[in-house]
DNA sequence: CATTTAATTTAACAATCATCTAATTAGATA
DNA sequence: TATCTAATTAGATGATTGTTAAATTAAATG
């Protein structure tokens, strides 16, 4: 039956240690011990992950000289799962350094959006037409909203006013952008942290 | 962090009860006990897998009366994950009775390619141009190698011989429709059940 | 052949997890 | 208010799973 492999593959992907040999095996192939090294387990823990792993067919094996080098298959990284692959890829094509350089590049840029934007009483003085600098602005009203809770849209309305008179263009850019969606007169946040680092914003 | 939400996204997808569920809610909204009854399990064990999937955001719930009524989170069906959605989709657009035709129909085309294009003694007569009985005929031979073994091209060719004088062009034909793989002149299995179905062949 | 390096197996342990029963809460209805 | 329906909670149970230490296998090297 169909249904059990799709469970299976998820399965196998559903430990926290088996995707991050993923992530390194993405970056560079290498062998059993190494592995564990990096993970700081022990080797027969390895044998174990890259066991569930092979069986979905997301790792392969080869031999060189009396050890296992591993690497990711293929058809992972061309076609399947969003998700992991981007994932992957982030760390294939950054280099640690890129990728702090280019986390603290973002960091500045918010600082100063916030800055610039918001009062020190955190009302936004403007909204920014530039939609990376909106898309700051958005995501930093939003984040006091509780995860889960529904919210009418007079209290919307009111959550919003407490940064900027102009509630209906606000909430609409919430919706518009999904950080928040609507149903039934019903507002809720969006868990969209789910997807959105592997969305390349 | 980042790396725990994407595990925790496939740990809520790592049953097979819950992806049951939500292929339920892909072809309707329900409520709680009558997902309990569909699945055959308590009332109290759809509290538990619906938890875990409103968890992480693919599930969402709206209440009428004194019912919980639950979803399938837009989102999750407009962009992520490609293998759970085609297989909600398919449950989706097909009545059961449209699949058992696909399948009825699909099954009778590989039993006339069978029968036409190899000898009772399982000899191949004839490459099929057409692809998708070539695609029959492939997976027909293929399907008496071992998952997971190594074989030498000498291995291989002696194999295919068994089903056809010129090896060359079906060994060629295996690669390139990705029933095996080749690395280091050493050719394997390629376990492509995993994504086949989910590919729309 | 003895040693070293790498991987696997086995058995054990602790933690997690799916499921159930029974009790409880909450809303709707008569 | 009493009753019915739906969902949740709490606790218990059994199964699965991640991890390790220790023993074993296998290949390479001196």
């Amino acid at each position: 039956m169909q249904l059990d492999k799709l469970v299976n593959y998820y399965k196998a992907l559903s430990d926290r240690n088996r995707i991050r040999i993923l992530i390194l095996l993405a970056k560079e192939e290498m062998n059993g011990l190494t592995l564990a090294e990096k993970l700081g387990v022990t080797p027969a823990t390895i044998t174990h992950h890259i066991a569930k792993l092979k069986a979905v067919g997301i790792v392969m094996e080869r031999r060189e000289k009396n050890a296992s080098i591993y690497r990711v298959s293929q058809y992972l990284l061309e076609q399947n799962d969003g998700a992991l692959v981007n994932l992957m890829k982030e760390q294939q094509n950054m280099s640690d350094n890129d990728n702090e350089q280019h986390r603290d590049k973002h960091e500045k840029m918010r600082e100063s959006v916030l800055k610039s934007f918001f009062t020190p009483d955190q009302t936004l003085k403007q909204i920014p037409s530039q939609l990376k600098k909106k898309l700051i602005a958005l995501e930093f009203m939003v984040q006091n909203l509780e995860i889960g809770k529904k919210y009418s849209e007079k209290e919307i309305n009111e959550y919003i006013q407490t940064f900027h008179p102009d509630y209906a263009t606000l909430r609409r850019e919430f919706i518009m952008h999904q950080y928040m969606f609507r149903e039934n007169e019903v507002y809720e946040l969006n868990p969209r942290e789910m997807w959105a680092k592997w969305q390349n914003l």
